[in-house]
DNA sequence: ATACGAAACCCCCAAAAGGGGGGAGCGGAC
DNA sequence: GTCCGCTCCCCCCTTTTGGGGGTTTCGTAT
């Protein structure tokens, strides 16, 4: 059985993932924090195989967090959990020292296999951030116009067109115009699509 | 004229920003930099009265990086200047020293306010910001099902009903009952205002 | 036992989004 | 002077969404 720890400040997450990484026969979770500070406190009590660690905690940032375990505890393994607004930092976390990187988003079993191979000294990264960072390496990318972007804004705002025609004093065939082109140039499948890549490129 | 340098990696950005800035006849745009490295030499050799900051940088993380220079120069007015995906932050960056909060999804005009609010030694933060904060107080945070959060995953990775449906094998029409209902719970717009509603809250 | 919420399913209907097409004016580049 | 890209506008059409009303089943908590 591989010993887990989980740091992340939404209880909710932390008791869903530890049931179901305790049901998996392959991990248990022995130990759950929610800030740095227990989490400081609480490896000095009881060193786990493997830490699951969220990047947005109360009282500091989970990637800077590595180096520091990196040096006390070299052979703790590191799995970076995180939500997506923040798939820039992989390789900065990489680099810090954590072994993996798992999306919340990423299904359940992600996460175990990701612990698993963590565990066995593998660097491992969830689907979706592999594809992330393949098409950021490939696809070039999105450049728009400066009315494009002022359209995006407004978009990611969760206006409508209608609403948008209003308030920027346009017909709303042309704000129709502008999302059907802006769904064109990032290949999105729906504005919800188009609005997380933009975030992904750092547009919004 | 109040002298302005900034600290980002999106060259499209800072280039856009510092025209407006330029234009609007009271600040001026004296220095550049695309990270915490470069910032670092440009600050030591030409101080700006106003920084604006990003927090993703390819070297660090803005945030820390306002302790570090609040000791150097403690008169240096940091206006932190980012995406929206890490909103839990501005409290954090205040307290390391920042006196602004300016979401790069917020009007130039806003961070123009912005510029001259600091520069005046008064705290600002952008619109949205300011209704994010207030609406994280007030607001109880939407409680979901665990079929909810699933089906809220997938509707966040721009998939549409018919294809959600597919994809888990439930009738169209449940999959739109679940939509209608975390539209509801959300009390949001649509689905666009939905998602982003989400990644504030964690979920995603 | 029954009450309740969850999960799944169904109907109707209006509004919005998505996917084609085209076209005018205007300004800068070559 | 012509070409191109940006901005703005219009038509067609289908699909999806959003908003309202339901029902059944099942498990569990009281």
């Amino acid at each position: 059985m591989i010993k887990v720890a989980i740091t992340d400040d939404h209880r909710m997450l932390v008791e869903g993932l530890t049931k179901a990484i305790d049901e998996s026969g392959i991990a248990t979770v022995v130990d759950t924090y929610n800030s740095l500070a227990e989490c400081r406190m609480g490896l000095a009590r009881l060193l786990p195989d493997v830490l699951l660690l969220d990047i947005h905690l109360p009282d500091g940032n989970g990637v800077e967090f590595c180096t520091e375990l990196k040096k006390l505890y070299p052979e703790l393994k590191i799995l970076i959990l995180t939500s997506f607004g923040e798939i820039s930092i992989p390789r900065r976390a990489l680099y810090n020292g954590a072994r993996g990187y798992v999306l919340k988003n990423a299904l359940i079993e992600e996460v175990i296999e990701g612990i698993e191979a963590v565990y066995n000294g593998k660097v491992f990264l969830c689907d979706e951030v592999e594809r992330m960072m393949k098409r950021r390496c490939t696809a070039e990318t999105v450049w728009l116009t400066a009315r494009e972007k002022e359209m995006l804004q407004l978009i990611a705002r969760g206006y409508s067109n209608p609403e948008i025609a209003r308030m920027i004093l346009l017909s709303e065939e042309t704000v129709k115009t502008y999302r059907k082109n802006l769904l064109l140039k990032f290949q999105a499948r729906n504005s919800v699509d188009m609005v997380l890549q933009a975030i992904e490129q750092k547009l919004i």
